[in-house]
DNA sequence: GTTCCGGGGTACGCTAGCGTACACGGGCTC
DNA sequence: GAGCCCGTGTACGCTAGCGTACCCCGGAAC
């Protein structure tokens, strides 16, 4: 495990966390593994935890009765899963499963909620989290409706390499059928387009991406409205 | 302006607010009457209200780049318009508009804030209904990308009724096609199937919905897990 | 009464994406 | 080193929904 990942504030959210607060709760988290499809929680269980990715992916995918899914959004190291914990809700009707492995901190549910009703620094954070995290469902659901494969597929690399600090993807293209909520092979086509064009190299499950900037080119604007709404909601990442 | 629209408790939130609360910000509410087309904002705009809605209904819509819209989600006497504000981000990328008709009772922004950050019943109640409108959105999101025009119009109707205390909606295709993201053909379609089945009557601008319970059989799950999770969330309706 | 126009119906060719089927090849097991 | 399976490529017919075009009708405006 690189040692970068031990360090809390590899997350921009605890690494916002004011300098009090990091006393009172960075002694609680908990460093925990995140293998590649894993599964946080199911819809409808009442959630033991909150977890702060470090260097991981955590997709959330709505389900439907059929077992068709689709994602609704993508939570990296700029967010958390579990906020039906604070929101109230105790559950939520999605599934949060591990998309890219790596790791996080995970801290109890209780200790959460107890912060978030002190009404602090960290209230605020997680609101506005919240927002953007809305903010990204929404667009995901215009995208959905509007936009064609090619974008999505785009979109999505970008959302992933976004979480990650290499150029490099492990996922299958039947993984990304599942999260589009398209056909395995309408992806094999839309990433062998890119791949024709020299953007990204698929090889049994490695993504490499190579040419970012033309990447951006062909996505959808859905993308950098979810970014720069992102960064207007939340503190820069932290230069550790 | 019929009588009953003169109480705040028509609105499930507000009616909902213990005693206290009630005494405090009542008197601040200002009734305003909601016209068809009105916008309550645009992307961006900073929020000066709040509103909560009586017998009106509201709809949020994504806008891209190209003028293409698409609802993600639906706003009547349940809920508020204008999450923005206690989330912390004061402004959102969705334009909300009424699409139908009727009044509201509206809040300054800042008593709105002061309130929540009180950190009361009402902050819990503000929270509880966000996450039901993010699972209205995410529950939009999948429709969009697995559920056929037919079944989307149904749950459509079905969410608009819910707001509604009669069987009639004053609504021309072209808007719904607006808010479902398809063509006007598309809607004339559908609607011709159901009107035709005599589970609707279409009439320049009207719609009387005849049959519900066979609206509801021709309609995807998706209304249903909304339905169902908003009524898990939220007080019931105040039987006045 | 005539005109105009907004709301709605219909038709037709086109395309993206679906369902299905099958082929190929690399790396693993045994 | 043979077999197997997973990940991927490809092909083909099908359908939903799109873009476009045009028509009809009722009611308001003049």
């Amino acid at each position: 495990m690189p040692d970068a990942v031990k360090d809390p504030r590899q997350n921009r959210l605890l690494a916002a966390f004011p300098p009090a607060e990091r006393e009172r709760l960075f002694p609680q988290l908990e460093l925990v593994a995140m293998p590649l499809g894993k599964v946080l929680y199911e819809p409808g269980d009442v959630l033991p935890h909150v977890v702060f990715p470090t260097d991981c992916i955590v997709s959330l995918l709505y389900m439907l009765a059929d077992g068709a899914s689709a994602e609704i959004s993508v939570v990296g190291n700029e967010g958390l899963i579990g906020i039906a914990l604070f929101m109230g809700g105790e559950s939520t009707s999605s599934r949060a499963i591990v998309q890219s492995a790596g790791y996080a901190y995970r801290l109890n549910g209780q200790d959460l909620k107890d912060e978030f009703h002190r009404n602090g620094e960290v209230q605020l954070l997680l609101l506005r989290y919240t927002q953007a995290l809305i903010t990204q469902m929404a667009q995901t659901a215009v995208c959905n409706r509007r936009h064609s494969v090619d974008q999505q597929l785009c979109r999505w690399l970008l959302l992933s390499l976004d979480c990650l600090t290499s150029n490099q993807l492990v996922m299958t293209q039947e993984l990304i059928a599942n999260m589009l909520g398209v056909r395995r092979e309408g992806v094999t086509e839309s990433a062998g387009k890119l791949d024709r064009l020299g953007i990204i190299r698929y090889a049994r499950g490695h993504i490499t991406v190579l040419d970012r900037p033309r990447l951006e080119q062909r996505c959808c604007e859905c993308y950098s409205v979810v970014k720069k709404e992102t960064d207007r909601l939340l503190p820069r990442a932290a230069s550790l």
